[in-house]
DNA sequence: ATCTTCGTTGCACTCGTGTGCAAGCGTGCA
DNA sequence: TGCACGCTTGCACACGAGTGCAACGAAGAT
């Protein structure tokens, strides 16, 4: 039972008082070396690990941080997780997982939240509402949102540059020629569905281009194929479709294809957003504007422990640039792209 | 600063003890229906929660299950921690998750674990160490892996019924008339490779195939194109080819069709195990043994939670039966396919 | 030899909550 | 009316560790 030693014990063994053993493992504490010795030499014959409980009852700082997603069908998410919780892991802090429920009720998530004393909190999610971000800020619990921004003051925010991104697929798909566009949206609330399709629509019409058509795929691989079905049996069928993320794309591809029996990208360019691991799939060959984890979850992380250990106080708002990475799911234009670390890139 | 708020200050608005106060949020505690309300009462008003952290210290556990997963890449294991997560909420417990290193020094997590006083730990991978869950449970602490087993006693685990899915494989690639067969293999040391890879070799013997190709795969995308690479040049291809999960097979197939120009199932099938989301894209539609997710999870969770609230004492051993879900990656045989609930299950 | 100084140590208090124990109170029965 | 019983309640201690404060000892300075 390696996990009933206390303090008490590594003491009564080193001949030393519970302080000594709590200096001797609170880095910069005063402690003989000699009294260091005894009291690791004790330790480890016990098995004596500090009791982070306790330890975070005292300090105040549970060094726990909650990561809120919403649903895991998208691969960015995994794999946002997957670097989160390495990263954190290496800074010292730990991962407490909530699954918010699809339909947003993430307020029942508030309470335990806070009951856990997280030091911190990321909300990992384009379409979570939030009225949860608001009350942990107001709580004094620092928050950063990822994928997502907000009005509310005093929230970090990490997203990709969704507009620059959004303009890109526009110039390049008008550089490929196309005519007739249409973008599948995601969740019409989200900001990030927002930005993307303000700036989708906005550069288009700076090229003239006034009709987008457009369908709600609300996030969903259901709603993609659906949307793919009532695009694409149009009489003036798009022929360049933008999606809001890679997910969606890659359903509606999928649609085009097996459904309707359309050839991608010669009667219909896709586009998508994120850059996901099936976007590089032979079978999809996604062209695509990366959202690029590693960078956003460093980010995140430096902006979160920053507050949390008063570094800085004030809330950070990130926007990732990301590279648009052409694959063979739209036409190519003749030029203006180039081959940068084995990528293809839109480079105009 | 609602996080700020003790049953202390609780306790003075309501003009009652602090005892009182434990006792309105301790269920079954002996406390009149007046004292109560109004403890509840200013509880409400002044936003108070009682400290989860404070209550681990007390009560000796901490209502927070440690989850082990590898890598994220395999759709299987979001979707599996998703599950669990909520599974979990339901249950009142929290998930802290950490994610091992792929070289599988998941030991130094072991300190970690401890430290946190993690009642339970969930390993899920088919991959991981099975050094980190004896030490924990030689510590004391329930364990339960997902996707592996172990010799080691007194630990759970719930796996799929690899031996009866493997089998069924290789009834059904016999049953469409295949000859020629191959096997990509996911790590050697996984339990759960070793049981597919056995028993698909000992059914296919029992129908006197002795000569089954084999390549290693690691359970990686890159490997399995190079297993294709590999198998699909040789001069005596293989005709049918199981993949030991659902992700490498996608790999294969796309490896097979774009690197290497053949169709699938007309000159080579493919099926795979666990039926994750991309199985079913009309890309893949490829044929796979499902792994439940939902009951694996299901179970997983009852059998911990049983021991680590002591309704149970002794280690469960659980093997999920999962269909062998037909569609268009593999050569259908005449017969022994019944459509349920909308699926083709091989039923011979 | 005496005083000062600095590093080290232990005492005791603290964090926020759960709970055994005994006292308090009200009620029902004889 | 008196007694016993049961439900409530508050006191006090416990959980396991961090830390300010004062005392202690050794070493250096005068």
């Amino acid at each position: 039972m390696a996990g009933r030693v206390t303090s008490v014990d590594v003491a009564a063994r080193a001949g030393v008082s519970r302080s000594a053993v709590s200096r001797c493992f609170t880095p910069g504490a005063s402690i003989a070396p000699e009294t260091r010795r005894k009291v690791t030499e004790a330790a480890k014959a016990l098995g004596y690990r500090p009791n982070a409980i306790a330890r975070s009852l005292i300090a105040g700082r549970s060094r726990m941080i909650a990561v809120v997603v919403g649903y895991m069908q998208n691969q960015f998410y995994p794999d946002l997780l997957d670097r989160l919780a390495r990263e954190l892991q290496a800074r010292g802090y730990h991962l407490l997982l909530f699954a918010a429920s699809p339909e947003g009720d993430s307020d029942a998530l508030f309470p335990q939240i806070l009951a856990y004393q997280a030091d911190g909190i990321i909300l990992a999610s384009a379409t979570l509402s939030s009225a949860l971000a608001d009350e942990c800020n107001a709580a004094g619990i620092p928050v950063v949102l990822i994928n997502r921004t907000t009005d509310g003051t005093g929230v970090s925010s990490v997203t990709a540059d969704n507009v620059n991104g959004a303009r890109a697929v526009a110039d390049f798909l008008l550089a490929g020629g196309h005519r007739r566009f249409a973008y599948v949206a995601g969740t019409a609330a989200s900001s990030t569905n927002q930005d993307r399709e303000a700036a989708f629509r906005g550069r288009l019409a700076e090229a003239g281009i006034g009709e987008v058509l457009r369908e709600d795929g609300g996030y969903s691989q259901e709603g993609a194929a659906e949307a793919a079905r009532r695009l694409l049996t149009r009489r003036d069928r798009p022929d360049a479709v933008f999606c809001a993320n890679d997910h969606m794309a890659i359903a509606f591809m999928d649609a085009a294809r097996h459904a309707l029996g359309l050839r991608i990208p010669q009667d219909v360019s896709v586009v998508g957003y994120d850059d996901v691991g099936p976007a590089r799939w032979p079978s999809y060959a996604l062209t695509s504007v990366e959202q690029p984890v590693e960078a956003m979850v460093d980010i995140a992380a430096s902006a979160l422990l920053d507050r949390i250990e008063g570094r800085e106080t004030a809330a950070r708002i990130a926007r990732v640039p990301g590279a648009l990475v052409v694959r063979s799911s739209a036409r190519r234009p003749a030029a203006g792209i180039m081959t940068i670390d084995g990528r293809d890139v839109w480079t105009p």
